[in-house]
RNA sequence: GUCCCGUUCGUCUAGCCAGGCCUAGGACACCGGGUUUUCAUCCCGGCGACAGGAGUUCAAAUCUCCUACGGGAUGCCA
């Protein structure tokens, strides 16, 4: 009943990179399925471009999607630091294990792992060059997603720099070791390297973690070919951030890359997730990050949000482009996001969608322009309704009562339906042909708005 | 070069381990139609895949082998 012990171990780029975030992400949700403990360890060994910001970053992203951590930086833990640049002390204690057991050896200043075997001499053609290799005992994997992998190191490697400097492949495992790592689940680019890892385990005496290895995220085929790379459009979890893209639906998104529940969920809230997730259930195959799916995870979230919560995401948006000051009526805003709610499907078009609203200074469509304005009498059409819709007082201006007054304009021109009038209103008062609903778009402009912009439309229909 | 991993609609995938229920299911995208006298929502429909070959079997997307293609490792990067 040992208790499972994962890591997330990312090296800060200042990228926080989406195939990072699901290695991340399915860590975590392993842990939080089986009660485990999720630790961050930070493998910030390359001096040159580990920064504070590049660490923040990666924190931020983190937290942005939800994921916290039982162990790691900011709060500790009992098999801290969890800054391999602060743990020299034990790669030292266990280097000395490995000299101990006569299992390494020095070579132009940097130590080498020696592996066990008959040693020949051999072409290389990789190298270009005669080098020493090992026929050593081939290593059973047994990965939890690949099967039964087998491979056989064949050439001794560093271990520790000849500037001092501990390795990847011996930090990684020392550190798997000391934090009491259960299961590594990382990418698929570090099969290859198990092996190496596993004889080193096995020299230490220890028993290696269960290995599962994730499919890569291979970049959109319109991109190219290969593995999505920073800079890919769409690969940094900031981008999504900047875009206003809601974090549990890019969790939600990254979650359903190479894994699913078995059946045919595909928008699920978190609990569902960490309570299918399984790592058996994880795909072999590479990836491919699909946008599109993502945006309309989104729009699946955005349209269920309550819509003070709406809200709450929308009214950042809406400042940041100035149609809104910061103290904006709290109450304005729910009423004008309440009808736009189910029509739009990004926070991003937020702006464009129902800037209107909140300012008289908003673009007009040319081609709506145009096709409205040319057809019939628009300065006259836009008179009657401003004459039909002044009927109405204030205090009664609603669907209901806008409805009656256009069905009373259309009766006095002989007309069964109101449409005449519609298009042109609906362009009057927000410069474009599509929207919300009609009538209750009318009732949340409010009386003196729609009244000014009729006005407004006429005088330059009839110039 | 050598070694390792992978390959189902354009994309994400179900099915594969325990062969028949698969004329291969779902979702996204796309296309067409409808509703909404706006529309980006919504509804209906369509398009569309087992990489290729050989073998095993009464039967193969599912098992075996080969080939092709993709990816990874072969770093004093991680």
């Amino acid at each position: 009943m040992s208790e499972v012990r994962v890591r997330f171990a990312p090296s800060p780029t200042g990228f926080f990179h989406i195939g990072s975030a699901r290695t991340a992400l399915f860590n975590w949700l392993y842990a939080r399925h089986t009660g485990g403990k999720f630790i961050l360890r930070i493998e910030d060994t390359d001096a040159a471009r580990n920064t504070e910001e590049a660490l923040e970053v990666l924190l931020k992203g983190m937290r942005w999607l939800g994921m916290d951590w039982d162990e790691g930086p900011e709060i500790g833990g009992d098999h801290g630091p969890y800054f391999q640049s602060q743990r020299s002390e034990i790669y030292k204690e266990y280097l000395a294990k490995l000299e101990a057991a006569g299992r390494t050896y020095e070579q132009e200043g940097a130590t080498f792992f020696k592996l066990e075997g008959e040693r020949y001499t051999e072409f290389d053609e990789y190298h270009g060059k005669e080098i020493e290799k090992v026929k050593a005992a081939p290593v059973e994997i047994d990965d939890a997603i690949r099967g039964k992998v087998v491979r056989a190191e064949s050439r001794d490697f560093v271990i520790v720099r000849s500037d001092g400097s501990p390795t990847f492949h011996f930090v990684n495992v020392v550190d798997d070791i000391a934090m009491g790592i259960t299961h590594v689940i990382r990418g698929e680019d570090h099969l290859s390297n198990t092996s190496k890892h596993v004889e080193l385990f096995n020299a230490f005496g220890v028993k290696p973690p269960q290995f599962a290895h994730l499919p890569l995220i291979l970049k959109d085929p319109k991109m190219g070919k290969g593995k999505m790379s920073k800079r890919d459009k769409g690969a940094l979890i900031e981008e999504y951030e900047e875009r206003y893209f809601l974090p549990a639906a890019v969790r939600n998104a990254i979650a359903l890359l190479g894994w699913n529940p078995g059946d045919d969920r595909e928008v699920m809230d978190i609990g569902e997730i960490i309570e299918a997730f399984d790592i058996k259930d994880i795909q072999k195959g590479a990836a491919r990050f699909d946008e599109a799916k993502t945006a309309h995870i989104n729009f699946q979230y955005l349209k269920e949000l309550p819509v003070e919560t709406y809200a709450w995401f929308a009214r950042p948006v809406l400042t940041a482009k100035g149609l809104i000051a910061e103290d904006h009526s709290e109450d304005h805003l729910q009423r004008v996001l309440a009808i736009c709610q189910e029509k739009i499907t990004s926070l991003e078009a937020l702006p464009e969608f129902c800037g209107y609203f909140f300012t008289d200074d908003y673009p007009e469509d040319e081609k709506t322009k145009n096709k409205i304005l040319k057809k019939g009498e628009p300065a006259e059409l836009a008179g009657q309704v401003k004459d039909a819709l002044s009927k109405v007082e204030a205090g009664d201006w609603n669907v209901a009562s806008l409805d009656a007054a256009f069905n009373a304009l259309a009766t006095a021109h002989d007309q069964e339906k109101p449409f005449r009038w519609w298009p042109l209103t609906r362009f009057a008062v927000s410069g474009v042909s599509s929207g919300p609903d009609f009538l209750p778009m009318l009732e949340v402009l409010g009386r003196d708005c729609v009244l000014r912009r009729l006005e407004r439309v006429g005088a330059s229909a009839a110039s």
